[in-house]
RNA sequence: GGUCGGAUGGCCGAGAGGCGAGGCUCGGGACUGCAAAUCCCGCUACACGGGUUCAAAUCCCGUUCCGACCUCCA
């Protein structure tokens, strides 16, 4: 009997087929999914989240309908060269911090994690680093060696055979013809590889004294595309039912880790591509080049609840870049706030209609299953607020069990009230104290001293209460 | 140059040929000592030029502008 079963079917854009396909266990059993993790060289900023985001609505939606689920992501702690082609990102970053290349990755992958954290983003179910999948990228290259698929080139680096591969382009749409060699090349010199467009699988180490490996080749250390062959095909036991990443890796990183792992197992290796379009800051693609590059950390910063930003992207579809900007970000923390102080409302209420909350869930998962049309799916929240049709108690069981599926966790409160200093909680106290003698222009003088330290005092029927100004 | 997406009100944004998505801002009102929050009301947009249709933001043709990718990238 099948274990993973489900009524709905999830479709999904899939890059190679360019069209809707059904998001399917290949095994019957699990859901194999494979997602492209960090280079572990810096912060993460919040477009690499919007990625992230992609992964774990899929996963939440797919456990929601009773799915069983597999999920790897890969850390990239070596393999990954600067623009230049010189160095490698992570020694790069060691160099400027003047600490060990490991202690580097262990910090940002670290870091990785609690962001993640922030955003409410599930963990995967393992996090394997490149640099303790070596020996499996050695089997994979000597596999593809002995199918002839890779060879020794004349620099004593191993690269994969672009030609070799029949179906080389099916995710980018490039032509191996009109992929004409240009001044951004791999960092070995002209002439090691047989072919312009062929890639290098295994680097010899020359100068290079860290984060080196033995290998039958020499010492050395793998080229980027490898890991993610290696560790799908090992991790998921050589299939992949959908892969995800960044739109940007779809060319080179997807179309050669393609090759690799269909050259490995003579066949197909993964049933569906997606890609998440690239998260843009007031206008421009973040990037550290353009200087608008925001963290997770940026917005606790500014008194942020982390997960207006998971609202945010789920306002817009995966498949569209979208801007962000502050603003935006303000509007999210506004909406999630109230939603959370409704549902406090809501909860005391005992009439539930499950009919009516059936009903409603169905029609968000319905929505969710279109492609991740969260958008749509967040306006029948909007909706169900405002309804005068629905008690309370219908009102809070659809938003907990939803709530599952967007992971808002608007059933806890965003609290990062403990960290007020003493001195502006005495100005509060002295404020509540002075409204309660009546003394309107003592209480007034010390809301406006509070509104200067970015505390905005309530007046409600239950009495003062504060929030951070954003 | 090649490939692929876009263009929607003050701003952000969804859009399925036919009853004006929604949000933010702003204005008016209720409530409040005054505010804040909340609630009610208001603010009628689809780049341009053609075409198809009873009916086009939506489909077709053309034009203009913008963005992304094209061997660093989520």
């Amino acid at each position: 009997m099948k274990s993973s079963t489900t009524n709905y079917e999830i479709r999904l854009f899939d890059t190679k087929s360019r069209q809707l396909m059904p998001l399917t266990s290949s095994d019957g059993e699990i859901l194999r999914i494979y997602g492209c993790g960090p280079t572990v060289y810096r912060d993460a900023h919040v477009g690499n989240m919007r990625t992230f985001l992609l992964s774990d609505i899929v996963i939440r939606l797919a456990k929601f309908i009773g799915y069983k689920v597999k999920f790897i992501q890969n850390i990239t702690d070596v393999g990954h060269m600067s623009e230049d082609f010189i160095e490698d990102k992570i020694l790069a970053q060691a160099k400027k911090e003047s600490k060990d290349p490991y202690e580097i990755a262990k910090i940002y992958e670290a870091r990785f994690h609690s962001d993640l954290k922030l955003l409410n983003i599930n963990p995967a179910n393992n996090y394997p680093k490149a640099s303790e999948c070596i020996d499996l990228m050695h089997d994979l290259i000597s596999k593809l060696i002995t199918k002839g698929h890779a060879y020794v080139g004349s620099d004593n680096c191993v690269y994969f055979s672009a030609q070799s591969f029949e179906g080389y382009g099916a995710i980018s749409g490039n032509r191996l013809d009109s992929l004409k060699p240009g001044h951004k090349f791999e960092y070995t010199e002209e002439g090691a590889k047989r072919f312009h467009a062929d890639w290098a699988l295994w680097k010899v180490a020359e100068n290079r004294t860290e984060m080196i490996w033995n290998s039958p080749w020499g010492k050395g250390f793998p080229g980027w595309h490898i890991e993610c062959s290696a560790m799908s095909l090992h991790y998921l036991n050589n299939f992949v039912d959908l892969h995800l990443g960044g739109i940007d890796l779809r060319f080179p990183h997807h179309e050669n880790e393609r090759a690799q792992s269909n050259c490995a197992i003579n066949n197909e290796a993964v049933s569906l591509w997606v890609h998440g379009e690239h998260l843009l800051f007031e206008g421009r693609k973040m990037a550290k080049s353009a200087g608008n590059v925001v963290l997770v950390s940026d917005l606790i910063d500014r008194n942020l609840d982390p997960l207006c930003l998971r609202l945010c992207f789920l306002e817009n579809r995966y498949r569209s870049q979208m801007d962000l900007s502050w603003d935006s970000l303000k509007a999210a923390h506004q909406t999630i706030q109230r939603w959370r102080d409704k549902i406090l409302i809501w909860q005391n209420s005992k009439e539930i209609d499950l009919t009516e909350v059936k009903k409603i869930v169905n029609e968000i998962i319905t929505d969710l299953i279109d492609d991740l049309d969260t958008p749509r799916a967040l306006q029948k929240l909007r909706k169900i607020e405002k309804s005068q049709e629905l008690s309370d108690g219908t009102k809070f069981e659809v938003f907990k069990e939803v709530d599952v599926l967007f992971g808002l966790d608007l059933l806890n409160s965003f609290s990062s009230k403990a960290e007020i200093p003493s001195h502006l909680n005495e100005l509060l106290s002295k404020r509540a104290k002075a409204r309660s003698l009546g003394d309107f222009v003592e209480s007034d003088r010390l809301r406006d001293l509070l509104a200067e330290n970015n505390i905005l005092v309530k007046d409600g029927k239950d009495g003062q209460s504060w929030d951070w100004l954003i």
